[in-house]
DNA sequence: GTGCAACCTATCCGTATGGATGGATCGGCT
DNA sequence: AGCCGATCCATCCATACGGATAGGTTGCAC
């Protein structure tokens, strides 16, 4: 079996290496995108391309698509230590062969290639079952100060003013001001809308 | 490499049985789960066990939990042609090696038996990010009338009485007639807790 | 210190909401 | 025919809500 590794990451590139001449697997080596699409153009065609993420000249996906599409490496992988699993959803959807953060053992890395190469899709499940991981922290969090958080929570709840006063142990007037500064801020017309927008940004 | 295939559906085991001949893969059968049990606790350990999730003597994941219990057989996985998302997500966190769908491509399946037999999870990725799909058609909507429905998705955009009257051509006091109706029929005290709760069930 | 932001309280007002009635029409069912 | 549920409309009322305005106290930064 013939792959080729595109990583400009000397050190993981070598411990590959280590792992795929124990297995008999034949790899040849790049450092960046343009680099690998001159050898799948030269070589005859890989088993598998395994392409990083954030290589040079990748460009997110750009650097995928432009693989595939010298139809000579049907089967492309993505590596990445640190994309999102968005990354990794779109990736399988543009029909890449599978998806491997670096994270995972050298074992079951060896066995995804091997897997790939047959033609199969891999992803790890945990990585893709996983909770989306991004919510980018919560735009609201800073945004609203703590107390208006405490109220927004309350929104959610389908609380009325009168009972997150008495959860906070303030007066009414005080928890309709924090109400209404809080529409403005999170641009909501109503409570109702409010407790939307929280829940879509994965508060309550 | 030596496999145990416990399904109660003949058709099924002798199509398997032909692709794992052809792979040099040795098949013992099992018709039901306390068969399988047996098999597993007379014969000498298996590479993996395929269990099919509506055989008999399954009762959802206990079956699965059972053939872990003789701990011996480390690589167990489950198979089902109707088994919704969340089956394959806990069946994965409780240690099943992996979860087969039956509509996959025989090919594809003897490549994931080999898989999983080294030691990975596998669990068709395509199966596994689709959203959910059960839903269990929506308890609320048998529920709750279609007028009330169109009202319900009103709340959920936070519009007010008037503004879903004007929507659906009808009378504001209908409306507020509607609202009052569907919310005893789901539990809700105020359109902010009407909203949540629709939202909870995939609505809006 | 001065300024500022976050927090708290208060009062006023118009409107929306939630709830309870009563009554009406229409279609489907027995 | 009679019954029932879904749909519609109307009126009444107490309360909650949304908004504006005018203060007050902290604590922190300049």
């Amino acid at each position: 079996m013939r792959i080729l590794v595109a990583d400009d990451h000397d050190l993981l590139r070598d411990t590959l290496d280590l792992w795929f001449q124990r297995e008999s697997i034949a790899v040849t080596h790049a450092r960046d995108l343009v680099e690998a699409l001159e050898i799948v153009l030269r070589e005859k065609p890989f088993d598998l391309v395994l392409l990083d993420y954030g290589m040079p000249g990748m460009n997110g996906l750009e650097g995928l698509r432009r693989i595939q599409a010298t139809d000579r490496a049907p089967r492309v992988a993505l590596m990445s230590g640190t994309a999102p699993r968005e990354v990794a959803e779109e990736a399988l959807a543009v029909g890449a062969a599978g998806f491997l953060p670096k994270t995972m053992p050298a074992r079951s890395l060896v066995n995804a290639v091997r897997f790939m190469a047959m033609g199969e899709q891999f992803a790890p499940i945990d990585f893709m079952t996983a909770p989306s991981a991004v919510a980018q922290r919560h735009p609201l969090e800073d945004l609203l100060t703590a107390r208006e958080m405490q109220v927004l929570r309350g929104l959610c709840e389908g609380k009325a003013n009168k009972e997150i006063a008495r959860d906070l142990d303030i007066g009414e007037p005080t928890v309709k001001l924090h109400v209404k500064t809080l529409y403005r801020k999170i641009g909501a017309a109503n409570r109702t809308q409010a407790a939307m927008i929280a829940k879509d940004q994965g508060l309550c």
